[in-house]
RNA sequence: GGGUUGGUAGCUCAAUGGUAGAGCAGCGCCCUUUUAAGGCGUUGGUUGUGGGUUCGAGCCCCACCCAACCCA
């Protein structure tokens, strides 16, 4: 409290005025007759409620106070007259401030303009706050000081609570959903001695009494398999993956990972499940399929369409169709300087297909937001699923497209073990240190044909409710400490 | 990592290189059904940090910190 001024002073004040007067500023509990919505939905002309919340408006008569009162679940007024409470309870009302945690007891009225309110008897003191909140007009809109200080942007941006009650209600429902088929939720290590299942750049971490460097997970997935050959049939986890990159609208170096695990499927089963699936969640998260997205105006972005069914298309047709029929009849150096054309930036270190990714990624996805499934994908791609029977360059996996991000991939699941070992090492090239050699032994215990899928559950959230950056859909998103 | 924009009172924002202001909040007074309550008065500042230019810097220059957006 360093930098305390003179409201927080004077704050102190109060709060030692308080003690004086016997009324002990930090109460340990309140009795009410319910949350401040359950009392306004049971609100009865007459009869006696108790209610806590945070005193988020003090209207101020004279001899009588209006005041607003707050909880997570509603609003509600509260009004106090100097002939009722006395003197003494006066006094110690005059001591109270906005953000102050109270519980009040009083009797239900209308007030001529039909407003619920709660004429006060007692009221008790229940937290009192030292420092002010922010401005009750314009709330807290500091970018900065909305993601350091969520709390603060909880309380005063109702937009902010209802996008994270929104992610609640994704998180709740996709899990039901899920259970709902016969699905089972599992746990599967973080700490991970060979960082597998994607390609990323892991953290690393060290156990002190193993000696041991660990690294916190990029993905469940080489966990979720060997649940598949243990003898579950339908798994899923839904958990944070933490990859060491860059940190941007779309990216945060935690995320929540939805995965599953379907024994017996194939992606097709899977792209349709995902279909229901994400469908479902905009039904019960916007009650209708289609969402729209603002700008930080409020101006209409787009409005996004998630009505069945959705488009499928071959990766190879998306390229061509982008950059050029004759694509992949070009050189090696034909495409490149096609992408430069297009305004693709290229790294001349890329092998062919990750320019042609780098494309894909630039001219289709990043334009792409009505949902679309992505097939046929390049098997350098996705070295954990199936190859193509027909078309042995090719995996039998989808991608799934939806606001101009990639929001779920979904696989036939490699369950060869040679191919996968082979896969496998063409991926990690000189770092054959990054082979898990443990899921490997276990794939050769037999896992059976498998549908599988991930779910970003930031981004699912973002496109959902219409959230632009990822930042607004974490609750901490990762920020550099502030040097004082 | 590069570019652009921004950081001023608790909050939201002003301020040609020339005395740092407003609204809300706060404080004082008036008001017994207000609801962005109202009226009168009033307090509050290391202008992100550190240097520099200048008679004089919130403003110009340099470095750094943090953030947002774009790019990598």
């Amino acid at each position: 409290m360093d930098d305390e001024n003179e409201l927080i002073a004077l704050r102190r004040r109060k709060l030692e005025t308080l003690r004086s007067l016997g009324e002990a500023p930090y109460g340990r509990g309140f009795e009410t007759s319910g949350d401040i919505g359950e009392v306004r939905a049971g609100f009865a002309e007459g009869e006696t409620r108790r209610i806590a919340g945070r005193i988020t408006a003090h209207r101020d008569m004279g001899k009588s106070h209006f005041l607003d009162l707050r909880d997570a679940t509603g609003r509600l007024q509260v009004y106090v007259q100097a002939k009722e409470l006395g003197p003494a309870r006066m006094e110690v009302f005059g001591l109270l401030d906005l953000g102050d945690f109270i519980g009040m007891e009083g009797t239900c009225f209308l007030t001529k303009t039909g407003e619920p309110t709660l004429k006060v008897q007692s009221f008790e003191v229940l937290a009192k706050t030292l420092r002010p909140l922010p401005e009750k007009w314009h709330g807290l809109t500091d970018v900065e000081a909305r993601y350091r200080q969520r709390y603060l942007d909880l309380v005063t941006n109702e937009r902010s609570r209802e996008i994270f009650a929104q992610r609640i209600t994704i998180l709740r429902e996709m899990r039901l959903f899920l259970e709902a088929r016969g699905f089972q939720e599992v746990e599967t290590p973080m700490l991970q001695a060979v960082p597998g299942g994607a390609a990323a750049e892991p953290f690393r971490t060290h156990h002190n009494a193993l000696g041991l460097d660990l690294y916190l997970r990029i993905a469940p997935e080489l966990y979720l398999k060997r649940l598949l050959i243990g003898g579950f049939n339908k798994v899923f986890e839904v958990n944070r993956n933490f990859r060491n990159e860059g940190i941007s609208r779309r990216h945060n170096p935690e995320f929540t990972m939805l995965e599953a695990y379907w024994a017996y499927a194939d992606f097709e089963k899977v792209a349709e499940l995902v279909e229901e699936l994400i469908c479902h969640l905009a039904l019960i998260v916007r009650g209708g399929l289609e969402v729209e997205h603002h700008d930080s105006d409020g101006n209409l972005i787009r409005t996004l369409n998630l009505a069945r069914p959705w488009r499928r298309a071959r990766y190879r047709d998306l390229v061509a169709t982008a950059a050029g029929g004759d694509w992949f009849s070009l050189t090696s150096e034909g495409r490149r300087e096609k992408a430069t054309s297009l305004g693709v930036e290229i790294n001349p270190r890329m092998a062919d297909y990750e320019v042609t990714q780098q494309v894909f990624e630039k001219m289709v996805e990043e334009k792409t937001f009505d949902p679309l499934f992505v097939t046929h994908c390049p098997k350098e791609l996705v070295p954990l699923a199936k190859q193509n029977l027909e078309d042995d360059s090719l995996v039998d996996v989808f991608e799934l497209i939806i606001n101009g991000q990639e929001i779920a991939p979904g696989y036939s699941e490699l369950n060869d073990p040679f191919v996968q070992r082979r896969r496998l090492l063409e991926q990690a090239g000189e770092e054959t240190q990054k082979l898990d050699e443990d899921f490997l032994l276990a794939l050769e215990h037999g896992m059976p044909p498998a549908g599988g899928f991930g779910l970003g559950v930031d981004r699912l959230t973002m496109l959902l409710t219409g959230a632009e950056s990822i930042r607004d859909v974490i609750l901490f998103p990762l920020l550099k400490p502030k040097r004082s």
